[in-house]
DNA sequence: TCTTATGTAACTTTTCGTGTTGCATTTATC
DNA sequence: GATAAATGCAACACGAAAAGTTACATAAGA
């Protein structure tokens, strides 16, 4: 698997459950069909399930499914549920060493949080129902 | 040093340029400056003099400063030159493999460039001569 | 000619995401 | 109840990428 993959897999996973969503598919099953490991597949999908996008039975018989409708579920709920934060650099503000160097970086650093924020609003505009009509 | 640090490396570079940018510094004092390897300063400012914006002497006396004025140099330029590329993933397009898949990845990915261009246009409106304001 | 600077290649170290193993826990089925 | 089949989770191994380091060639002023 590649670099960064979390988003991927997550996508790919819900876009098979949005096309059928009544089928509940194990760990194993998933990613036999992804090309990684089971163990990767609980990591990533149990974010998912967190933040109420999945839910996850135990047990026989038991497995991953949508816990809401396609339409329901935006790209900004699963990018948002995995903690991306690709612009910005979900920061552990350092100690701020010089004055002259946090002129720039404070700039930029607003940039990012604004460019980040219109990222989750577009992504926000499409929802796995979007899978449907292709 | 931190992960990712070319960007903060040049930025904090660049902006004690931009106070005094009559200054030749060489690439220890940066370093000592920076907190980090004088041969990681020539590798991360090698790339600013590679796109104009900074030009490096060799020799006694020798060093770097700016190859323009501070309101000529934009925070674009900058990452640009860098080759950062913080939002899109510069992807090496993997092969499909199913079909499902790529429908959502590829709404990601168009939104993603997206949002890169607008990072880059944003970036574009400030120049470093924003530090002399401060 | 010597000193001081950059340029660059090669190697080492660090960091972080992924992959892997192992086991506890839960739940349907026999 | 016992067993099989699933998730949950912790701990460790592996690998790639970035940063750090060493070494040396090259260039230029003193």
């Amino acid at each position: 698997m590649k670099r960064n993959s979390r988003l991927s897999l997550a996508l790919h996973t819900l876009g098979h459950m949005a096309v059928d969503p009544d089928k509940t598919q194990t760990s194993a099953q998933i990613a036999g069909h992804a090309g990684t490991n089971p163990v990767v597949v609980r990591r990533v999908l149990g974010k998912l399930r967190d933040a109420g996008l999945l839910t996850a039975e135990k047990g026989h018989s038991g497995g991953w499914r949508l816990a809401r409708q396609p339409d329901a579920i935006t790209l900004a709920d699963v990018y948002l549920a995995l903690d991306e934060s690709i612009v910005a650099p979900a920061r552990a503000e350092d100690a701020p060493t010089c004055s002259v160097e946090h002129v720039l970086q404070r700039k930029v650093a607003t940039i990012l949080e604004e460019v980040e924020h219109n990222l989750v609003e577009r992504l926000a505009a499409t929802s796995l129902s979007e899978i449907q009509r292709h």
